[in-house]
DNA sequence: AGTTTGAATGCAACTTAATTGCAAAATCAA
DNA sequence: TTGATTTTGCAATTAAGTTGCATTCAAACT
């Protein structure tokens, strides 16, 4: 009986060890992205050396993806089914000014422009800052 | 006689002084956005931190905005009229993954989503990447 | 089960960009 | 000219990310 995290890694052709499994387990707990430091906060005792090793190998088997925002450190975040190796991020992210986080908003296409010829675009990545449901209230 | 950089500074309620002016003029006569690193290659005798304070005083001031590409640092470039102070970047941005550079894609609107009512968007950014007309040519 | 082998790990050191403190210099208005 | 305020230069520091290397581990193969 393995772990959602075993299967998931499994899945990605990515071998199972204690790290990755714990690692990966901090992300499916959490619904917004995190950072490395988040996740040398989430487990203390681990090396951050690892750690940045393993969101490394996440992100490239397309386990995870990067978002950068406002912040000053990169966030990761658990890829959707639409994700592939070598071509992430198709869906826009939301960054709340005033708590920080930041999520994924799956469901949401980024709407294509349409450039001048001498452009070939490869990728797209909107950000949207604001205020998230959780601050507005407060 | 005043300079193109001195009127902007002027317009832009800076005070002149000579390293705004030359930081300034290198933006004048570039068409691509400029890191602080780039901006010490054109003034090798200048000093970082004072570069570094000239820039955070230009941006706040909406006379420069800072665009976050896939490079490790951060770049800049000079605003549009359609840039207010403390509400900056209304147009999409283009990065290169060849060649590196960043341009404005002035002239360009970034398609607006409609988000559920329990976000409230304050700021769009979006960042294409892909290959310029140069690196395309080659 | 024991052996082998390439991959993953832990630790420490390092790189790089960004950022700050502070005293000296420059600016500007009175 | 003087005094208050801002900017500058230099050096030191922060913070995130990254690497080298010896050791340990996972899993494939006797
Ligand atoms: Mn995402
Ligand atoms: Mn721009
Ligand atoms: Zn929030
Ligand atoms: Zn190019």
């Amino acid at each position: 009986m393995k772990s959602d995290a075993e299967q998931l890694l499994k899945e990605k052709n990515i071998k199972i060890t204690a790290n990755r499994i714990l690692v990966l387990d901090v992300f499916l707990k959490n619904t917004h992205t995190l950072s490395l430091a988040d996740i040398e906060l989430a487990l203390p005792w681990a090396d951050r050396a690892t750690i940045f090793r393993t969101l490394k190998t996440f992100e490239e088997k397309a386990l995870l993806h990067s978002i950068k925002d406002d912040d000053k450190s990169v966030k990761y975040a658990l890829c959707s089914n639409t994700c592939q190796v070598n071509h992430h991020r198709i869906h826009p992210h939301f960054h709340c000014d005033i708590c920080g986080n930041t999520v994924c908003l799956t469901g949401f296409d980024i709407p294509i422009l349409k450039l001048p010829d001498n452009y070939k675009a490869n990728n797209y990545s909107l950000m949207i800052n604001g205020i998230c449901e959780k601050c507005q209230k407060q």
